[in-house]
DNA sequence: CGACTACAAATTGTATACAATCGGTCGTCC
DNA sequence: GGACGACCGATTGTATACAATTTGTAGTCG
């Protein structure tokens, strides 16, 4: 069970630091190999990544990394600002100081992350600021359905390359919390709203041309190669 | 792949119907012989039904009908409440003549369930109408999500037995439905936290006393059980 | 020359066998 | 008499073996 988890993981990781590109069949006995595990547990790891949406199970055919639709990209975004906007709106009214310095501190963190160029990280920092504030909401079970937006999120950035920049994401997310802070419920909310249709009117309509990499290099950590900038 | 689906499905009408109880083992050998099929498809239909939250799946001990603690039902209802809300917004501005009507058709079936008593037919019916509204707004992602919401709100009234009767569900559909014929989005979306509020405040905090049925007649349809009224 | 068919290789789907772990019971020791 | 501990049955976790399906290829026929 733990194997399985830690097979997830690897291949999450692989999706969204895009050693896996969209498309890319997952055979089953690559990943064995790769893992050294039995078929059980890498298809154990695939049903739950296709319940996730970031791997399709065709029936008969395989396992491939998901290629969501421009129109689910949409609609995934729409969700979360319904969600965000509430989360933002409730929060406005109960946030601690020490939640505020929590955020302040994320935030510096991804200054630092978009100074040193360091794209990975502001990437994962990005996203990881929406996730933030579901947590500050308290409600697990609206933590764990937004954790899902995200992931997905990320999966779509990577294929319709975003234009909007990693700096004007920090921006307003510096903006946010300002709002959050003085208790301006509607600003605060409105912000949200703003800063997520910001990020999906910008998605690219034509999605990203898939060169299928049948070679699996998932655990492969070293690969220095250069990450686009997912704007979340 | 497709008996996987069976089992789920199977094992979901089950719990919905009140013939497998929260708490309750589900041993994985008597489900083998139940559907008559081996460990390997029984297990994928429980992780599967573990991702739902529909059971719980604990290392080494197996598998359990889930019992949602009454703070993850608040949770439920309250993640409930921000989707439907914006959903009945959405919709107010445009809802179609056919969507009205389908409503309308809607609406007949679950006072007829409610006039001859067919409890099983009137839970179902009122569960499906928010269903419904999701399915009107066109989103596919938002679709999803609630149907999970719907499924565990189904368990969740089964453990926490709501007083708020399926007669008051049902004339608040009728009122809400009224509200969005005539557009008036603010009137609606009121009218529909209402309504969630409402079933969720009446929730029963001692959870229904478990007998865990050792037994497992999931597979038999025959079972004419006096089922409990959720009004959802 | 193109298309259809049949065969072969590869890959997925399912079942079974084996290993590890958990719960309970019996026995012994304090 | 109670509590701790070791064994045993039962159940879950993992691996492997076998069956079914699909894809690619080659060959033949129109």
């Amino acid at each position: 069970m733990r194997a399985t988890q830690h097979i997830m993981e690897s291949i999450t990781e692989a999706i969204a630091q895009r050693r896996l590109m969209p498309g890319t069949k997952l055979t089953e006995q690559k990943l064995c190999e790769q893992f050294s595990v039995s078929r059980t547990l890498v298809r154990q790891a695939l049903n739950q990544l296709s319940r996730d949406r970031l791997v399709t199970l065709l029936p008969g055919r395989g396992a491939f990394v998901a290629t969501p639709t421009i129109e689910e990209a949409h609609q995934v975004f729409e969700v979360r600002a319904m969600l965000e906007a509430t989360i933002t709106n409730d929060l406005c009214q109960r946030i601690t100081p020490v939640q505020i310095s929590a955020l302040k501190a994320h935030l510096t963190r991804e200054r630092h992350a978009l100074k040193d160029k360091d794209v990975a990280m502001r990437t994962r920092l990005l996203g990881q600021f929406h996730g933030l504030l579901a947590d500050m909401h308290g409600n697990r079970v609206l933590a764990a359905i937004l954790s899902d937006l995200l992931l997905r999120s990320s999966l779509i950035a990577l294929m319709y390359q975003s234009t909007h920049s990693a700096q004007e994401s920090h921006n307003e997310h510096v903006t946010l919390v300002q709002a959050l802070e003085s208790g301006n419920a509607k600003l605060a909310t409105d912000l949200m709203r703003q800063h997520l249709h910001h990020v999906r009117s910008n998605l690219k309509l034509n999605p990203l041309d898939i060169r299928a990499n049948t070679d699996l290099p998932i655990t492969d950590q070293s690969s220095d190669i250069d990450h686009a900038p997912l704007a979340l």
